[in-house]
DNA sequence: GACCAGGTTGATC
DNA sequence: GATCAACATGGT
């Protein structure tokens, strides 16, 4: 078991940043422990206050993953425009955005268009229970998320009795390019943002938003700014009254992710993800 | 049973 | 270039 003493200058709230939705392979028990896996890792961590316990992984990993080292007061007082920005960041302070394996938040993002988060925790665990490596960790057997080669090896069929429903083909095609490309994640990474968001939009099944998401979630582009029906609804009730009641048509998630990302900075994905896991606590997965 | 959910695709005008 | 139905699934 280690441990992190978290300093004064350096807000963390590990439940909210594992319940905002923006990664899927946390759950957290009744004790208080919230249990993931990461790559290889299988980990379990908790906090109390300023102090962070877990084990299964190192603290290096821990810093990296939950970007303790990124200034977040810095990054919120960058973003805090107005009065309607600065009450989720009131409400959601704490928030940080984690640094997830590319290949696995691909696949997430592709399982997540026009569903909810709990489905797509749902297709995630089956395909990992299913087709991933089970490793030994601190709450049982754990499964890694299936690597390309094996994913690749999947039929339709079965990634169908995954729950994936018609996105099977769509994770079987991304999983059949990655492993023929192996490099595509550090490509990708080194593409200036616009590129980069091009370049993930190539893959079947990943649109304006999950390509937004995969930027922001598994990438560190920090001025991607997804837009989902949630953010077009706050986005255009606060900000862009005339978009109100409207489909978000690409024209419009056009018109919103670049209006975002002038008002908001280079950080406005940050703004993007306090405002959505502000939305309502209601809505909030645990 | 309709409607919605961290949308995208392919056809059509 | 804009619009539109279809898409599998599970929750409310």
């Amino acid at each position: 078991m280690k441990t992190i003493e978290l300093g004064p200058d350096q807000p963390f709230d590990l439940n909210l940043t594992l319940s905002c939705g923006q990664a899927f392979r946390w759950e957290k028990t009744a004790d208080g422990w919230w249990q993931g896996v990461v790559d290889r890792r299988a980990v379990r961590i908790r906090q109390e206050r300023d102090r962070l316990t877990f084990e299964g992984a190192n603290e290096g990993f821990v810093r990296d993953y939950f970007r303790l080292d990124q200034d977040l007061l810095a990054i919120l007082a960058s973003i805090d425009r107005d009065p309607a920005i600065s009450a989720a960041i009131s409400e959601c302070c704490g928030l940080r955005l984690v640094g997830q394996p590319a290949w696995e938040c691909l696949v997430s993002y592709i399982c997540a268009t026009n569903t909810n988060i709990p489905a797509v925790k749902r297709r995630i665990a089956l395909m990992a229970g299913r087709y991933g490596r089970p490793i030994d960790g601190p709450f049982g057997t754990a499964y890694t998320f299936p690597d390309p080669e094996t994913l690749a090896g999947v039929s339709s069929a079965d990634l169908r009795d995954c729950k994936l429903g018609y996105r099977a083909d769509y994770a079987r095609e991304a999983a059949v390019f990655t492993s023929e490309n192996p490099d595509w994640a550090k490509r990708v990474a080194d593409l200036p943002f616009e590129e980069a968001r091009q370049a993930l939009m190539q893959f079947r099944g990943i649109g304006p938003k999950a390509a937004d998401c995969v930027l922001l979630f598994a990438f560190g582009f920090f001025e991607a700014f997804p837009v989902d029906v949630w953010i077009h609804r706050i986005v255009a009730e606060t900000y862009l009254p005339d978009l109100a009641g409207r489909k978000c048509t690409p024209a419009e998630y056009e018109r919103i992710r670049r209006f975002s990302r002038d008002y908001f900075g280079g950080y406005a994905g940050y703004a993007q993800e306090y405002l959505y896991c502000a939305r309502g606590p209601a809505s909030r997965a645990q």
